[in-house]
DNA sequence: GATGATGCCTTGGATTCCGATGTATCCGCG
DNA sequence: CGCGGATACATCGGAATCCAAGGCATCATC
């Protein structure tokens, strides 16, 4: 998979994957596994991606950090805020703009080329 | 529209127009203008991505170019080489399923937030 | 003779992402 | 006990990508 690809659905992705969360279990750890399930296995936020862009949207104020434990290991929760919820609104639109535009323009994969003629 | 996303679309996009062309009238300004007018207006190709774009696919041997000219302004027209056709459909693949793997992830524009309940 | 469309090109910089690395806890295995 | 692997957070430097800006030239219109 063209890693390039995924920039600029980094963002989209985790905020989505914070507000499918249940209650106060979306932590970076988990966020990265849930986009790897829900994505077929496809998609693997590496930590270098990841946290970095927690720390962004959280001063952007998407976000709220709070930390927490489990089995003796420090988690850092995170739950989106109104801004968050509008800003992953507009990013699936966003999304569903580009994919749209692209569609017009590539034909689907595994269609013929060249034989344009009869 | 989030210019982030078109990273890693922009060899396809060229690739496809370039297919699509009927013989042998494909050259960077039609390009661009079959790529904005197919998204629906809403993919520009800006020249500098474009160009040097066009440059590295020819380097890469996915395209070979031929100068011509019409109404006294020289064009450089492009068409595809085997390599190049075979670099679409696997960028093709590409595409389709890296926005099959989004969609398992983002859920639909306009979907509600927060209201996970019930 | 200015403006805008057509048509090509290059460069510098900004942005984005990720591999590598570091720290720490827990569990299972030999 | 020691070791590896999973869990869990974090940062930094490099690599890659793209585009705004600028330049050059022809043609049509006003």
């Amino acid at each position: 998979m063209d890693r390039n690809l995924l920039k600029g659905t980094l963002d989209l992705l985790i905020l989505e994957a914070v507000a499918a969360a249940p209650k106060s279990t979306s932590y970076g750890y988990a966020i990265s596994q849930d986009v790897l399930a829900g994505s077929g296995d496809e998609i693997t936020l590496s930590e270098g991606s990841l946290y970095p862009a927690l720390h962004r949207m959280e001063q952007a104020g998407w976000l709220t950090a709070e930390w927490g434990e489990a089995g003796g290991r420090r988690r850092k929760y995170y739950r989106l805020t109104a801004a968050g919820r509008k800003a992953l609104q507009t990013k699936r639109n966003g999304w569903a703009k580009f994919a749209k535009a692209i569609g017009g323009v590539v034909k689907p994969a595994g269609s013929r080329l060249g034989g344009a003629s009869s």
